[in-house]
DNA sequence: AGAATGAGACCGACCGGTCTGTCCCTGTTC
DNA sequence: GAACAGGGACAGACCGGTCGGTCTCATTCT
């Protein structure tokens, strides 16, 4: 691993764990074990350390949590593969992100006061959301309802299942109450697709 | 309103908006119309600005949620209206919070640098859980389980519905994504009443 | 007179970012 | 193969600006 691609994954961990505005440059110095010339050598400002981290953080995000959905042909068992991966292989590795999510962190500590990086944070947000939405519609005929409930519904409930179940188990750091939380959204789809094949 | 008063409510939207560490003293003084002898003149630190913001938006939190929720007999009911007001009189209020929730704010950009910040605020939502919890099990004869799902895991969905539901609207500030949120979550418990009606 | 209030100059620490200098690797020349 | 030039990689001194916090002093109220 170069300097350029530790520089990243170490600032990955402390925006994960401190946030991006409240790590320093010198914090990611000392981890990376670099300096100030090492560092502008590779980016022209913290804001493009940013961006390459958020990349990066993409990346790893549909490696860990996309995993093995392809070869699932139901749409709703592709969903709840999702969350299992979410739990198991994502929020649970703490390899790359030691203090939970990094897209939640920057989207919280950005607020309203850094909206282009906001912006761009929110994009994968809207991104997952309209997976979401997109294998609920494909998966059911009528392409409109799971027995009277509608698909935006069941996608916010999943959505922001998945949201709060990032926050408190990064707050908490509690095995089971993360357990519970995606179990429960796993149980919510079951019981979807029961309704679904009763009709 | 004293000077005082002026520096905790202005902060609280500030810290709101752009968080605690990112807001400034000066910041502050601006938007209070005062100076640092003003605002050292009745608080020690920032610190000590913090614990008083956080006891005032606890409060105001208490006032905009819990509204109500006494009249109503029914548990489950009581979660219900304490939903709405989450809703309706917190989240879409923003008169105290107009960049969302300070919670999850502080929460998250804490992370794990603050600890002794981060644990201060963990007690509220930890306080929310509990009381989840307290009215699904006192709203149920065997004080076990509603139709085989246990009632910490209907409190996990529902916890993190809020938390989630919290998030993404301070992201997207869209009142149709929050409506379905809480809407989806009422849907959940009205369900849950009506198998514990049948029983 | 004396206490409470608050204005604002000032302090050291630290921030992100620049700049110079040193090292080392590589290609060229004889 | 030795000598040298050029350039990328990196170390660290340094810069202006901002941070939270202190201090002095003027004003106002009792």
């Amino acid at each position: 691993m170069n300097l350029k691609e530790t520089i990243v994954h170490e600032s990955m961990k402390l925006f994960s764990l401190n946030g991006f505005l409240s790590t320093s440059i010198q914090d990611i110095l000392s981890a990376a074990n670099t300096s100030k010339g090492g560092f502008y050598n590779h980016f022209t400002s913290k804001e493009d350390l940013f961006f390459q981290v958020l990349d990066e953080g993409r990346k790893i995000w549909r490696k860990k949590n996309l995993c093995g959905i392809d070869e699932i042909k139901e749409p709703i068992d592709k969903i709840i593969q999702l969350l299992k991966n979410y739990k198991n292989r994502y929020l649970l590795d703490a390899e790359n992100f030691p203090g939970g999510c990094i897209f939640i962190m920057f989207a919280v500590e950005f607020g309203d006061s850094r909206p282009h990086l906001s912006r761009e944070v929110q994009k994968g947000f809207t991104g997952l959301k309209a997976m979401l939405k997109r294998l609920l519609d494909n998966g059911h005929p009528k392409s409109a309802a799971y027995n009277g409930i509608n698909t935006d519904t069941i996608t916010e409930i999943i959505f922001n299942g998945m949201l709060g179940a990032s926050v408190s188990y990064s707050v908490d750091k509690s095995h089971e109450a993360l357990d519970k939380s995606i179990n429960a959204l796993i149980d919510y789809l079951d019981k979807l697709k029961k309704l679904q094949e009763e009709d």
